[in-house]
DNA sequence: TATCTGTCGATACACTGTATCAGCGCTGAC
DNA sequence: GTCAGCGCTGATACAGTGTATCGACAGATA
């Protein structure tokens, strides 16, 4: 066959340039926008202007790539501060308001070995800031301050997605909840619950958050007092 | 066309009794045998012997499943003890060891609000024993406690499992992730850490857990005897 | 006995992560 | 300058997912 005759092979588009760096940031883009659940495989490649495969040379794996986004936003974090109480503090303030940037954050810390060099940078920064204490302290108390941030902050971001779905606002919130619960308390199997709820305190965000690491700090200090 | 030349209808096997109950009973052995990711709707039907969309009478989505799992397993807890922080402490194991048998619990807990009747017992349980303290420190309390509980707990079965990825064994563990460390430290990039991981004290699982959560116990106790 | 109602599951849809593989462009050897 | 080989790309495919739709049957009601 003549070439004249043979079509022209399709127009490749010249592919886009890639690198994992690009990949994360469209991945940490889309999750950011719609959540965890946005973030495929198809619609990252999409975003980048390239097929799905393609993102395998880069990554082995979907869980890899969350791996990456993980550390991504660890890259955000950088603890610092003037002796070993303003370093944790700073470290758990910076994960708090990473997972504020990012909701996401809150789904996936704590659920995977976190060995990137950017998390790793982080845990330096935190060990290489808590003065002169003891390893004996700095180890468990690094790790107790860590396990509480992680919770606290998942705590922190369901509820404020929970908030959400009623209208963006806290009075809604327990307009959309409140007759369960008002319901539920007023079979009298709670009555405990019911007059926490009745007539303990509300805290803020915030509040809650600081109080609770006050705990864990002061117990450190305690320890470290002790020592 | 006359019934003689119609076929029988198929032998329609009579139906599985269900339930809530049963269903995510079903659901728990799955997720107890082979991780969340084998609670297929698809699956949990099977192993009940019923068509998939038969759940649908009983939940109306999957993450519904998932939260009566959740609270199925908050009724595996009942904290008890005798003054707050035998409460506390009873709380925060029971959450642990309920997680030792169901490790996929540490992959949910904290990650959706739990407003069902088994959890909101058991928290009834922690603050009816949680003794004369004032409602201005229980509150903020328990918020610590659990979400101390919910990091720790991620973290203990997040570290269990990467052990078990390599055979079963903590050797085992540091020789499959160490020697990636090994060369990440030996840049130099991160001394602090190395030294860590190096000279630290290397507590178990128990002691870890254990240590952290002294000192939220120890820094509300703090706060109590200040009030 | 006839009609209604509610439930069951077959089928279908859109989507997922990933294995496989044909074909293309580029590189290096002769 | 030619050609073999290699690596990469993206099309296709596969098994599986959650869930919407709906025909058909069973039991309850009139």
């Amino acid at each position: 066959m003549l070439v004249w005759e043979r079509p022209e092979p399709p127009d490749r588009p010249t592919p886009v340039p890639l690198s994992r760096e690009r990949i994360v940031h469209a991945a940490i883009g889309l999750a950011d926008a719609d959540g965890l659940d946005a973030v495929s495989l198809r619609k990252v490649a999409a975003a980048l202007g390239a097929g799905p495969m393609r993102l395998y040379g880069y990554i082995a794996t979907k869980e890899e790539l969350l791996d990456l986004m993980v550390d991504a936003v660890y890259a955000e974090i950088r603890p610092a501060g003037d002796g070993w109480r303003a370093v944790l503090l700073s470290l758990a303030e910076g994960i708090r308001l990473a997972a504020h940037r990012h909701e996401w954050f809150a789904d996936l810390i704590g659920g995977r070995p976190q060995l990137g060099p950017d998390t790793l940078a982080a845990g330096e920064a935190v060990l290489a800031g808590m003065g002169g204490a003891g390893l004996d302290i700095v180890v468990p108390a690094v790790a107790a301050v860590n396990a509480y941030v992680i919770g606290a902050v998942r705590r922190e971001i369901t509820e404020r997605r929970a908030e959400r779905v009623s209208g963006m606002d806290k009075e809604q919130w327990q307009l959309a909840f409140g007759p369960y619960l008002e319901r539920t308390f007023a079979t009298g199997r709670f009555p405990a619950l019911a007059s926490v709820v009745r007539d303990g305190p509300h805290l803020d965000a915030d509040q809650t958050f600081r109080s609770g690491l006050d705990f864990v700090l002061d117990g450190i200090e305690a320890r470290i007092a002790a020592s």
